[in-house]
DNA sequence: CGAGTATCCTGTCCGC
DNA sequence: TGCGGACAGGATACTC
């Protein structure tokens, strides 16, 4: 599952290998992809042919290849997305859905998506910060150099709602899904359900911090893991096995106080934390 | 308008 | 062995 660190390295992998290089043809084998591109599948291939890509950008875990004219190719990887920079002939995978052929003859890239959560897309670029429309809405995230910690703590204190909740909105901080939420509440020794308006600059600061940490840590050992030919963004599974602190880590003795680690139904999915080290708010 | 929830999707895992 | 159900979860359309 990716989230921002995999987003960074997938980002850094397409800079490598597709820039400055122009598309010849596009093969949409599956219209989901493409979902977000409202003129349709036949549209979007017509439209990239030609282009020439001129810069590998994102912000929190959109990722987008800037294109001659102003117009960006967006990419969302959504639960599964991969981009790999594949040689001609190599079979396809499974679950290849869009596929960028180059006029130079050289690797083709494919998007390749199990689930089909993610998919891509073109946009104008709009604004000072040149931003493909949909991700206009975006907060920056904490490995922009722009990023202002304090007015993400200011704004995660605005909203009425629990803080996990805060974390996981992407207008008020980017790149932060549920695996780093809960880890960076771990190291913040927070609940997730702490209510925003109780929660002080300090601790907004802390467990944003914490974000920071965790994601810095994780792009340290994805962005060395993947083959140079091969932009894979499980390329941070590594990490996860080893360094995870309350994520997945359901009955297992917290790091720091022995604690068994609790799992928590949230939204429909799960929460991990630390009984001692983060205690619910009362009336909880 | 802000907060919270239902929904999209498919592969894996578990229990029976 | 095979089947049904739970689970994974980012973003958004939707309701209240």
């Amino acid at each position: 599952m990716p989230e921002l660190p995999e987003v960074e390295v997938v980002r850094r992998g397409l800079a490598d290998h597709v820039l400055d290089r122009t598309v010849a043809a596009v093969d949409v084998a599956h219209p989901r992809a493409v979902r977000r591109h409202v003129a349709g599948g036949p549209d979007f291939a017509a439209r990239l042919a030609g282009r020439t890509i001129t810069a590998a950008r994102r912000r929190g875990k959109y990722l987008w290849l800037d294109l001659d004219g102003d117009e960006a190719l967006l990419a969302h990887l959504g639960m599964s997305g991969q981009m790999l920079v594949a040689d001609h002939g190599r079979p396809d995978e499974k679950h290849l859905r869009v596929r960028l052929r180059f006029a130079d003859g050289g690797p083709e890239l494919r998007f390749v998506d199990q689930r089909t959560f993610g998919g891509l897309s073109l946009h104008p670029v709009v604004g000072p910060d040149r931003l493909p429309e949909p991700v206009g809405h975006i907060a920056r995230d904490p490995m922009d150099p722009a990023f202002d910690l304090d007015a993400a703590v200011a704004g995660i204190r605005r909203r009425r709602t629990g803080l996990k909740r805060a974390l996981l909105d992407q207008t008020v901080v980017s790149g932060i899904g549920n695996i780093y939420a809960d880890e960076a509440l771990w190291r913040a020794r927070l609940h997730g359900e702490r209510p925003t308006e109780k929660l002080t600059r300090a601790q907004g600061r802390t467990v944003l911090a914490a974000a920071a940490e965790v994601m810095d840590a994780a792009l340290d050992a994805g962005g060395t893991s993947f083959d140079a030919l091969y932009v894979n963004v499980n390329g941070a599974s590594g990490y996860f096995d080893r360094s995870l602190d309350a994520y997945g880590q359901a009955d297992r003795p917290c790091r720091r106080c022995g604690t068994p680690i609790r799992r928590e139904s949230f939204m429909n999915r799960s929460s991990f934390s630390c009984p001692r080290c983060q205690p619910r708010p009362r009336g909880l």
